[in-house]
DNA sequence: CATTATTATAGCACGCGTATCAATTAAAAG
DNA sequence: CTTTTAATTGATACGCGTGCTATAATAATG
């Protein structure tokens, strides 16, 4: 079993080396310039290659997406993560993590239209997301507030599911349908965490 | 006071003519091939006219997809209604209510984008929604329904936001972050509803 | 008729994501 | 060295949303 001639195939490092050249690149022009200013073109000019040498290392725009989408939620997460240092009750953590979570994609709408609607039109598949471990640890962590607090663990998943996924449609309805008089965010993130651990008192 | 020369403006009535036109050929167009075939150039090629024409008349895409959503939208709204003459007791009808909607998005992932995440990535704006009377109605429906549950109405409007933007969220997570292992969406909607009406022993 | 104000058009431009394809370069084996 | 294989490049292309400019068509007034 001889090795065949030619040039060898990239190695596992080369590759890994120009994806983290090229997420490097995206984030540094998203955090100067924003969503608008990544593009392949401008990408490849940055990086020194060709437009379409790009197109060898990722599927698409979307792929390079996720990078930022990491950089993102781990701002995101980290705020949380700091919050929480403070607070010791199983539901006031709760409560201030979900609070967090909605604010932050509320104050950064920028933000939230890269991870949540940076959807190719051109493309029919309506999905975005593609979670790998670190981005569900993401989320996780709200499963592990809720598991703090119910009692009943039998439907955590729902639970949690419907925390995490009212908490998105806040901050989505907030983010993209402006002109609706929606009521105030913290209220009903407030009340959406009514259905997971019952009434609450809000925090002052 | 003298009508100046020249050829006058627009009347109301071309004005609305050709809106109407453009309007109806979009609706043709995207029931026919989907949203990625609804672009400036193929509805002017359609309707006989120059591409920047439409300029004239609309302010960009956008202004144009919002006679598509009316039309998705009152679709939705049918459907709804529909399902709605069968039942009289009025949490069942919230509850029916609410899984129609949240299905009804899922069933239909092209018009979820369609309507809800149709945003020009160019465009710094996040914004996608314009808001008039008639969209505004397809949601005041939930406020009715809500309304005839709830016996507390200081916070009915906390609660059909909440309810709203909740539903809206189970739909967009289903739809676009598909790796995820959702909770059945059913479920969700039921324990969202918990939030407003308090306990429920889900539909059959 | 001519004048004039307005709309409509064609043509070009920019940058976008993405695809194709021939030509070139790079790195290994013989 | 040459040969072989893979990677990269450049050029070109398509269609997209949108803007600009110069020109033509249109419909009213005087």
């Amino acid at each position: 079993m001889a090795k065949t001639a030619g040039r060898p195939p990239r190695s596992q490092s080369d590759i890994v080396e120009f994806r983290s050249k090229i997420a490097k690149h995206a984030v540094a022009i998203y955090r100067a310039e924003g969503f608008g200013a990544v593009s392949m073109r401008r990408l490849a000019k940055e990086v020194g290659c060709a437009p379409m040498t790009i197109y060898a290392h990722f599927e698409g725009k979307q792929d390079i997406l996720r990078y930022l989408w990491a950089d993102v939620l781990a701002d995101m997460s980290d705020e949380i993560q700091e919050i929480l240092k403070l607070i010791v009750a199983p539901d006031e953590r709760l409560q201030t993590a979900a609070q967090t979570f909605v604010s932050y994609w509320i104050d950064h709408p920028d933000h939230f239209r890269l991870v949540f609607m940076s959807n190719d039109v051109t493309r029919s598949d309506v999905s975005t997301f593609v979670m790998d471990e670190e981005t569900l640890a993401h989320f996780r962590v709200f499963s592990d507030l809720v598991q703090a607090v119910l009692q009943d663990h039998s439907n955590l998943k729902a639970s949690t599911d419907t925390l995490i996924s009212g908490m998105i449609g806040i901050a989505f309805c907030l983010n993209t349908i402006r002109d609706y008089p929606w009521a105030d965010a913290t209220m009903m993130t407030d009340r959406l965490l009514t259905s997971i651990i019952g009434p609450t008192k809000s925090i002052p």
